[in-house]
RNA sequence: GGACCCUUAGCUCAGUUGGCUAGAGCGCGUCAUUGACGUUGACGAGGUCGGAGGUUCGAGUCCUCCAGGGUCCACCA
């Protein structure tokens, strides 16, 4: 024996991985049917945290499981520049050299970022190999690769021929601090209380007035009009009229628009169009032109000298005192609203007018829609499948430019000679281009960067370019968190049936939030951010994944525990001390032979472990990880550690134990990847890798045997049950008079129940096990079986009221009649039974007595 | 404003189509024991499944309402 007593991960996980790795055994072999898993690419300069454990190691071990399965099985890494984030970084960076963006070119910009990113590049792939995460490392695809950029530029064309692009003036989220636009999706709402001021715009000869109510009064220097609903009787008459806008000299119209609600504040509505959305639809409506009043910097513009250059916030102040003077305000009342902030920052996001690029989305939507109400993609949950299905019932169109640097270019050039001619052209490296001698511009947006990782899964297959990974789209399945499903899967989708006409998978898994033990948000602002390497260090690699993968449902946030990953890293050394007594009991020299069930207990074992193997393949099936790691938990625990080999010290049969242990590495490397090779690694009648082994297949064995040993381990059970009752803690020899079970199995008997003896008798005595229903006593003297006498009526009791509840059951007619007549036959069968318990059990008592 | 989810043992959580006496890990109690493993073994205690109704022979599971917690979506100034 030279194993060490304790399994020690960290002294074998990095050479196991390292063995896999450079034997090419994540590399897909090209037989079987394809199974396919494209990573949701981590951010390439950050570090792995825990969500990250949870989700690439349920990735993991679905490819390991269909590996084993004999599917073609392909696990495709990725790793992402992260745009936006990334671009955050480097530009603190930046201001900690007390430099800013400004200060270079764009391309300048970009080639700092690279470099910046590429020394921190391999954190986050060391971190995945310590996950034991089986990825095809050569066909990782970095989110700024040439052939990323390739396959934007074309799907961009494609959408840009075919009308579905668009550049347009239109309303952005713009946040003045990281100075870009943002999706709709990436503003992050709050409600807050905030004030609406109501003021006084009053009219051309100063003899009357109208009310407005705003919540940013700020912004009344941009007002092109105010508007009033077409039927509300109390403004009717004016509509039509000007009014003077105050502080200034200009006046505007009062017109008449369904969107105003009169029931809201005032009724009447000051328009500006320029910042907000629905002032700026106000405003087209009525061809009215937008006055821009907050720049992009966030500071007042084309208002009254007093206010140039003020940040909004103070200038909402000053304005306020300034009407105030006038005698215009007219009160206020206190609301609450969502305001949409910076999802980064914090800070308030800004309805500013940008030209941006536009995707129209409907048509995209709508074909995702019928996919999605077609069951062409399952989900787990599938309310989520539902919930995208009403998210894209209620799109609006995608605003894809950034002014980011850190990203990739918008091929698109403007004439300079006519702002309106824009053109689409790859040569985004040069600053102008000449073509039909006109010179154009090039845009200095780069796209969102979820327009090219939502084209992920044919760009990572080079399904486009029918690579040699193109047999693996669409993906069988995308495994992701559920708080991207709106940002990233429903676009792969749109995207993926838009460009190749076909889902680009078949089934989305979403996991959950993982929080901290107290069920809160992890977040570096809170400090209790677990680091997934501080855990492997401590406990192992597969620790950490059964820990983390053990009760946890799709979709659900819910709390890490370390409890669970100490009772997974508990496991590991359950399994490693059956290879150690297995291994030690075949002998180094051990020569594999054919396993034959010989022993009751043989039998039974090779029944539990194929149901084992099915239960895992049907729980897999459906995406119940949890259950499937607890079915492994416990077969191997309580049915191969605590009865076969239990058992097996009383009879041995090697080639068995040896099948046995082969069948509990395979099913649990899934679960386990490390041990489970660890320990194969060491067994002498291997020369090859468990990971590339054939999932177990059912091994014959005789029920009748193995039924046998089931009634073997109900007699041990009621005897320790019955011994831990008894006071003292002596040892007791077990006694029958015609019991063939008991008679061809005594030692072993013996041996489980921890007995003294097991002898036959004549003339039984003692206290007889009633429960088992076997002919067999315990030899214990009177003064003990006095003692235990209570111990009889608990039970008495407890089987009377059994009785009780199994007769009213059974008559009550409706039951007998509409149950299924299993149930009913396994009632009947249970009263009879339990009645013949109460006999024995009365039985004893008397003699007590 | 809309939608979804959660509430089960002391803690963290499982519990597929309703099926009988609701499970796990950890924790807790009693006991055992030096040779596979103390990262152990045996045995046990502990839950009227958030509350109230309803459907059903039967409800943790389905329906309605209520309470508490959470998430997402949303252009009411």
């Amino acid at each position: 024996m030279n194993l060490p007593k304790a399994y020690d991960p960290n002294k074998y996980e990095p050479n196991i991985y390292a063995m896999w790795e450079t034997s090419g055994a994540f590399v897909p072999k090209g037989q079987g049917d394809p199974y396919s898993i494209v990573m949701p690419p981590p951010n390439a300069n950050g570090n792995l945290h825990i969500g990250h454990a949870l989700s690439f190691q349920l990735e993991d071990l679905l490819v390991r499981y269909h590996r084993m399965k004999g599917r073609d099985a392909i696990l495709i890494p990725g790793a992402d520049h992260a745009g936006f984030e990334t671009w955050v970084v480097y530009e603190k960076e930046l201001q900690k050299q007390g430099k800013s963006r400004f200060d270079f070119s764009r391309e300048q910009l970009y080639s700092q970022v690279w470099d910046f990113v590429d020394q921190q590049r391999g954190n986050m792939e060391l971190q995945l190999r310590a996950l034991g995460v089986g990825a095809s490392w050569n066909d990782l695809v970095f989110t700024l690769d040439e052939k990323v950029i390739r396959t934007a530029y074309s799907t961009f064309k494609k959408l840009w021929d075919e009308g579905s692009i668009y550049r347009g003036e239109r309303i952005v989220n713009f946040c003045t601090v990281h100075q870009t636009s943002f999706a709709d999706i990436e503003v992050e709402h709050k409600t807050e209380k905030g004030t609406l001021w109501k003021i006084a715009y009053p009219s051309l000869d100063r003899i009357t007035e109208i009310v407005v109510a705003t919540t940013r009064p700020e912004t009344m220097f941009g007002d092109v009009a105010i508007a009033v609903h077409p039927d509300d009787e109390r403004y009717k008459a004016l509509i039509g009229t000007n009014v003077l806008l105050p502080l200034t000299d200009r006046e505007i119209p009062i017109i008449a628009d369904e969107y105003v609600d009169p029931t809201f504040g005032t009724g009447v509505l000051k328009v500006t169009p320029a910042h907000d959305p629905n002032d700026f639809e106000v405003g087209e409506r009525h061809k009215l032109a937008p006055i821009q009043v907050i720049d992009f910097d966030g500071t007042m513009i084309n208002t009254p000298p007093q206010f140039l250059g003020l940040p909004a916030e103070e200038a909402r102040k000053r304005v306020l005192v300034a009407l105030e003077a006038q005698e215009l305000r007219r009160g206020e009342a206190s609301i609450e609203h969502a305001v949409g902030h910076c999802y980064k920052c914090g800070s308030v996001i800004q309805p500013l007018i940008k030209d941006q690029w536009f995707i129209s989305m409907k048509p995209l939507a709508q074909r995702a829609k019928q996919a999605l109400e077609a069951k062409e993609i399952t989900f787990t949950p599938d309310s989520k499948r539902l919930a995208v299905i009403q998210y894209l019932d209620t799109i609006r169109d995608w605003n894809l430019s950034r002014q980011i640097p850190w990203g990739i270019p918008i091929p698109a050039f403007q004439n300079e000679a006519n702002p309106d001619d824009w053109i689409y052209d790859e040569r985004v490296n040069e600053d102008r281009i000449v073509v039909n001698g006109a010179t154009y511009i090039r845009e200095s947006d780069t796209f969102d960067t979820w327009f090219s990782s939502g084209q992920w899964p044919f760009i990572a297959t080079d399904y486009l370019e029918q690579g040699p990974l193109a047999r693996f789209y669409p993906n069988s399945v995308m495994e992701t968190g559920a708080d991207i499903l709106y940002p990233w899967v429903a676009r792969m989708i749109m995207l993926g049936l838009k460009v190749t006409d076909t889902v680009p998978f078949t089934h989305v898994y979403l996991h959950g939030l993982v929080l901290d033990e107290n069920g809160q948000k992890m977040s570096k602002s809170r400090g209790n951010v677990i680091n997934p390497m501080e855990t492997i260090t401590a406990y192992g690699s597969d620790a950490l994944r059964l820990g983390v993968v053990a009760s946890r449902s799709a979709g659900q946030n819910q709390a890490f525990s370390t409890t669970k990953v100490v009772a997974g890293r508990n496991f590991c050394n359950k399994l490693w001390n059956i290879a150690r007594f297995i291994e030690d009991k075949l002998g180094e020299s051990y020569q594999p032979v054919a396993p034959e069930p010989l022993s009751i207990a043989d039998h039974w074992i090779v029944r539990e472990l194929n149901q084992t193997a099915s239960t895992i393949d049907s729980l897999l099936a459906e995406y119940r990880f949890a259950e499937a790691a607890e079915t492994i938990y416990h077969t191997i625990w309580s049915s191969v550690a605590d009865w076969f080999i239990e058992s097996s010290k009383q009879d041995t049969n090697p080639a068995l134990m040896a099948a046995v242990l082969d069948t509990c590495l395979k099913l649990a490397h899934p679960f386990a990847p490390f041990v489970t090779e660890t320990i194969w690694q060491t067994l002498s009648w291997h020369d090859d890798m468990l990971i590339s082994q054939p999932w177990p297949t059912v091994a014959p064995y005789d029920e009748i045997a193995a039924a046998e040993f089931e009634r073997l381990q109900k007699l041990v059970s009621e005897i320790r049950f019955v011994v831990a009752e008894l006071p003292g803690n002596k040892k007791y020899t077990l006694l029958y008079e015609s019991d063939a079970l008991i008679a061809d199995n005594a030692e072993l008997i013996r041996h489980l129940a921890k007995l003294a003896g097991v002898e036959h008798v004549d003339t039984p005595r003692g206290l007889q096990l009633a429960a088992s229903g076997r002919e067999a006593w315990l030899d214990i003297d009177d003064e003990t079986r006095y003692e235990h006498q209570s111990n009889l009526e608990r039970r008495l009791v407890e089987a009377r009221q059994l009785v009780k509840m199994l007769t009213s059951r059974l008559s009550n007619e409706n039951y007998v009649q509409k149950a299924p007549p299993a149930l009913v036959e396994e009632s009947q069968k249970q009263l009879v039974e339990t009645t013949e318990l109460i006999d024995k059990l009365q039985h004893e008592l008397d003699v007590v007595a």
